[in-house]
DNA sequence: ACTAAAAACTTGTAAAATGCAAATAATATT
DNA sequence: AATATTATTTGCATTTTACAAGTTTTTAGT
């Protein structure tokens, strides 16, 4: 039995682990500026972010949440000031989301915790590993996305 | 600006999409065998399946759960008939968790099936890829297990 | 143009998951 | 023997979730 072969044995097990552990890290995340938010909500001003004035349709299918459930995770948000809803003009069923002031004061706090997170996790590695890293993992979403089993949601 | 530093910008990115399309993944896995699990009762089921023979407590630890949610999570896979509760001779207070037959013929099926879903995205990439990213992920679990922000329950 | 179908979003409702506080039971410490 | 600690459970209130059914607006069919 080969190195290769073995490593593919523990494939699921490696993965298991990785994703656990990024997810306690992503635990972590969600106390900024007084505001205390729950994971799934850092996510999607997150996506709001990312995106550009994204529906809700289209901010719950990149997250894959139910429609119904997403429409009142963003009741809550834009009852706690973060997030805004604007009406389309061109199409009146549509509604475009955006970030508040202190919705981005709050990605922004976030995003830096989780990049100090990140810096402090690979702290432990070489200059090499690091990059060997990072390309390893852009590889890997690149992948996925070409993958018919999951994740075409995502840009 | 060089590219090592432009990287380091994207890191937190590259790893929030990559960790969500890993949920994407899990998501899909709890049907088996005409039971339907949640995605906690299967990373319950898989760190059962994982330990010699761990306690109610290492499981929670391990998961990083609450311990009250995480003892109702497992009274109800005791009713499923996927878990078995055994109290350990030596110290009353401990339940040991195992996985009866039923159960560990679901952990079995949940495993091949996340890990064709993993060849797959893996078939995606040449052999040097596949090889680099299976290291890179094996070097990002040691860096996190190293790492004081997160992660230490898990072995 | 008129009607039917579809699309985007919301609300009703019921079930499941969560987590704090407090309880119970067993073991350890003093 | 009394007290503290540990492992687990239960009470309870809140939050999250998702199916079904609703409203409103746009699109498609004829």
């Amino acid at each position: 039995m080969n190195q290769e072969v073995k490593q593919m044995e523990n494939l699921r097990e490696i993965f298991q682990i990785m994703t656990r552990r990024f997810g306690l890290l992503d635990k972590n995340c969600c106390t900024a500026g007084g505001v205390d938010i729950s994971l799934v909500q850092s996510h999607i001003i997150y996506e709001i972010d990312r995106k550009h004035n994204p529906s809700i349709q289209q901010v719950a299918d990149a997250l894959a949440m139910d429609i119904t459930t997403f429409s009142r995770q963003v009741q809550s948000l834009v009852k706690l000031g973060l997030v805004q809803k604007t009406p389309l003009p061109e199409d009146r069923r549509i509604y475009i989301l955006s970030l508040t002031t202190q919705g981005k004061y709050i990605a922004t706090v976030i995003d830096t915790q989780m990049n100090d997170y990140l810096k402090e996790v690979f702290s432990h590695m070489s200059e090499f590993e690091r990059d060997m890293v990072v390309n390893a993992i852009k590889l890997l979403n690149e992948s996925m996305a070409k993958s018919s089993v999951c994740c075409t949601p995502l840009g």
